[in-house]
DNA sequence: TGCGATTAGATTGTACACAATTAAATTGAA
DNA sequence: TTCAATTTAATTGTGTACAATCTAATCGCA
């Protein structure tokens, strides 16, 4: 008799610790790719909505990528410093601080291009087991 | 003509950062079912390797949780100072540092047997979506 | 109109996460 | 045997994350 109701405390029977380890580890193996972009991966995303949006409220940003600005603040000065942005707050609503995308910053997204070209190489799954991965994940973001 | 050639930088055609946020909110869910036992995340999930091994190296608790030595020893620390593991050298080889779960370690785990039940309420997949998402993120991890 | 409630962002404090380096112990081949 | 190479943790430095709090601006209703 070894106690079969602990089970659930075993590590092999958790959902959420593969999608820990596998988040940190993929995000760990882009860092090599971005370094020649000077970013950081949190740095990275957040300028990947920029090239999207040109312009957007910290708020704004904030629910695209899940952050809050606890964690938006530093990361936008710093990719200010690097002339990537810059911070202004609105004339409309001077609550609000616009990002806004630099020329240096949109030149930056020529170079980010082959990121995630290299990156699919250090991801061993097929087109289908991706697709569904995807999927999954999609789900379950948008039931939050 | 809108430079599809760009497409693959949106953040909706990224598979890592859904991994990403859908890890970080999970996580965040799981903080207030931990408070109860005065752990973090990263401190549960070293707690589930000691309730299952009892005692471990630092080494081997990085290779099972994929965490290293400049996470692992503050963590560690933090434990020993909450009485839930001890930190000794090995007699065997000096280098190895033999962490060890305590009396009051192995009564937290009674406690924790809740927070598995509790946490699945927040996840909203049905049981064979949660099967497919585990088996897809396991073959990955693996495959690292 | 005035003021309490709300909103957006910044700040503070705590806790990871990881690269790079350091230090001590051990190993192993000449 | 000895000492260069390896191994294990700890340390240092940078950069997130997030809860809680604070501040300033705006909103909305009595």
């Amino acid at each position: 008799m070894d106690d079969a109701k602990y089970d659930i405390l075993k590590l092999d029977n958790q959902l959420c610790f593969p999608l820990y380890a596998v988040s940190k580890e993929i995000v760990r193996r882009y860092q090599p790719l971005l370094d020649p972009l000077d970013l950081t991966y949190t740095q990275y995303i957040t300028m990947m909505v920029m090239w999207e949006k040109k312009c957007v409220t910290v708020k704004e940003l904030g629910e695209k990528l899940y952050l809050d600005s606890g964690t938006l603040t530093p990361v936008l000065k710093k990719l200010e410093s690097k002339g990537y942005v810059t911070r202004t707050r609105s004339k409309d609503d001077e609550r609000n601080l616009m990002v806004t995308l630099t020329d240096s910053g949109e030149a930056l997204k020529d170079e980010a291009l082959e990121v995630p070209l290299k990156l699919s190489g250090c991801v061993n799954l097929s087109p289908d087991d991706a697709k569904t991965l995807y999927v999954l994940l999609k789900k379950l973001l948008t039931s939050f």
